[in-house]
DNA sequence: GCCGTTTTCGGCCCGACTGTTTTCAGTCG
């Protein structure tokens, strides 16, 4: 049993005894434990087998024993019983946004409500209502809570899809049957949101890659095994579709089923326009119907007198396609049509920023606030992953939740890291502060410690209100503060979960080009904040984007390439992006961006 | 269930918000 099931199991634990109503601090003991589980560098049987489990702070005597047994028997019989007290089911209820354990409990002792449906039903025969502590309000938003989980589920964050591609194409290329493989769809366009995955692949045998597709171990069920396309279920009721063309059609496929719909239109009238016709199986030249008369004898048989004449236009790449349309490569993430094909045929689709352009990210957070990873951990892995500088931002105090730092340790954490970055070599890190927005936009710390630091993020987290012009001068106030290097994730929208409070994103973006703010793209799969269809704007108006993964453990910070996606749906290019300085650039960036001259 | 310069019991993170109440419980971050 490894470490992350030993995490479920803790945390499961932890929310059957919130179901049970048992004592909060002893379920919080158990998701302390997981969290400590989750970031302990070694393998759980190597401390135990070495007897170097003993002693770790956050797990005790009890919770101890539970591990060593699940780790070394591989079952937990406290656990097994725990389960039985409560339908599987019950769980569910906990997605939804207004119910917790002590509702989901009272709904399943009085009205043996176990699941969505049967909460659905209950809302609608108003019977919640009557219930202790629930009235008529409580009912209408739990109903609004179900709509809301319902209409987020059939989509999937492209975060949490990104393995699950990666695995399916490599077990793809390793049949040799298939000669080229892709995935297309919103996938490929970067999209924050995916409803299914689409692949497409080329082969001269397709009836054996169909078989093979849906062998694939992370099927869970298989909804289509056809000739040349399957579609099949991953878990989470992730559908995902593979067609099979054969490679001379390969360009055409994969332009049509990557999409968008829209984008796809529009190259089709532009084919249209100029005597085409585009399709996924091909772009033709149709001839002039008068050059090419049906014969009369085939013309009785059909109402059409003239048959237009298609000659195919042999294309290779999807680079070929659009040369045959008089445009300039597209890259898939600008396909949305949203003025991409124009600039392509002007010649002006921009070099957009890869992430191998990326020098440094700023944003992440350690162990002294929530993070999971040290501060050291985390300047190892960054060096490891070859950047060159790495921008330490934990909370500011009011964040209580996250363990954010009172003033003394942020002075502290300061002199770590300057004594930390003497002892370094072409690399850096940067002191930094996630500094809370309080109300009116005052900030959680004073200019004069805020002026230690290398730089300072300033990010809304709690008591947003439904105001939006509240809410949106609370940024521009934040962003006024001459300390305020950048505004972190604007919007403050949890994809799928929750939406972006009111805020009136020109304002804030015309105030960033003022004041020379720069303005995050939040690379959290969770958050993608600024959202891209903002950011063409944004640049045009000078807008600096700087691109963070906002990491809680080391394996996050490599999140910033997920921002680069979504950079590049903004039409974002290398000079665009702040965090593609070099360390000296941005040493001297930071001089003048961290200390605004101007007042406002 | 965990922990200890408040140490073997008694506290454990804090505050906003909402909706339910008549002084507070539940949820969320």
């Amino acid at each position: 049993m490894d470490k992350s099931m030993v995490v479920s199991v803790l945390e499961g634990i932890a929310t059957l005894l919130e179901l049970k109503g048992e004592n909060p601090f002893k379920s919080r003991a158990y998701r302390t434990a997981a969290r400590v589980i989750d970031t302990l560098p070694e393998e759980l049987s190597d401390l135990i087998a070495q007897g170097r489990f003993k002693g770790i702070k956050g797990i005790g005597e009890g919770i101890g024993e539970k591990i060593i047994q699940l780790v070394t028997t591989g079952n937990l019989p406290y656990y097994e019983e725990l389960k039985k007290e409560f339908p599987p089911s019950l769980l569910e209820l906990l997605d939804i946004p207004g119910v917790g354990p002590k509702r989901a409990k009272v709904l399943y002792e009085e009205l043996g409500i176990k699941d969505i449906d049967s909460l659905e039903k209950a809302c609608k025969e108003h019977r919640i209502a009557g219930l202790a502590g629930f009235g008529q309000k409580t009912e209408e938003n739990i109903l609004l809570g179900i709509n809301q989980f319902r209409s987020f589920s059939a989509y999937h964050r492209y975060g949490d899809l990104v393995d699950i591609v990666e695995e399916l194409l490599d077990y793809l290329k390793k049949n040799p049957s298939i000669v080229h493989v892709h995935v297309a769809g919103s996938f490929r366009r970067g999209k924050e949101i995916v409803k299914d995955l689409d692949f497409l692949c080329t082969s001269k045998n397709p009836g054996a890659v169909m078989d093979y597709f849906v062998q694939f171990p992370q099927v869970r069920r298989i909804v289509n095994h056809g000739e040349t396309k399957s579609t099949v279920i991953f878990d989470k009721g992730l559908s995902c579709d593979l067609r099979v063309v054969p490679d001379e059609d390969y360009a055409y496929a994969l332009l049509h089923f990557t999409g968008s719909k829209e984008h796809n239109v529009a190259l089709r009238q532009r084919a249209i326009a100029q005597g085409k016709k585009l399709s996924e199986w091909g772009l033709f030249q149709l001839s002039k119907l008068e050059e090419k008369p049906v014969a009369e004898s085939e013309s009785e048989d059909n109402p059409q007198t003239m048959q237009p004449q298609e000659s195919k236009i042999f294309c290779r790449t999807e680079k070929d396609v659009y040369a045959a349309l008089g445009l300039a490569y597209i890259p898939p993430e600008l396909r949305e049509n949203m003025g991409e094909i124009e600039a392509a045929q002007n010649n002006e689709i921009p070099r957009l920023v890869e992430w191998e352009d990326i020098r440094g990210v700023f944003h992440c957070h350690t162990t002294e606030s929530d993070g999971r990873s040290s501060l050291e951990d985390m300047a190892k892995a960054a060096m490891e992953m070859g950047l060159e500088y790495l921008g330490i931002a934990d909370h500011s105090k009011s964040s209580f939740q996250a363990n954010g730092l009172s003033e003394e340790r942020v002075y502290a954490q300061l002199d770590k890291i300057k004594n930390m970055n003497s002892r370094l070599q072409n690399f850096r890190l940067l002191s930094g502060i996630e500094c809370d927005i309080l109300k009116e936009g005052k900030l959680d710390f004073s200019d004069t410690l805020l002026e230690e630091l290398d730089y300072v993020v300033a990010s809304l987290h709690a008591g947003f209100s439904n105001d939006e012009e509240d809410n949106t001068q609370r940024l521009i106030k934040a962003m006024e503060n001459p300390y305020v290097t950048m505004l972190g994730h604007p919007t403050g929208r949890l994809l799928l979960v929750r939406k972006p409070y009111p805020v009136n994103m020109e304002k804030v973006i015309d105030c960033a080009a003022k004041t020379g703010t720069w303005i995050e793209l939040n690379a959290q799969p969770m958050r993608l904040d600024m959202d891209w269809r903002l950011w063409k704007s944004a640049r045009d108006k000078g807008v600096k984007c700087v691109i963070n993964p906002d990491a809680h453990h080391v394996k996050e910070i490599g999140y910033y390439k997920i921002g680069v996606n979504i950079a590049r749906k903004g039409w974002l290019r290398k000079e665009d992006v702040i965090n593609c300085l070099s360390l000296n650039d941005i040493t001297k960036a930071l001089q003048i961006k961290g200390r605004k001259k101007t007042p406002f």
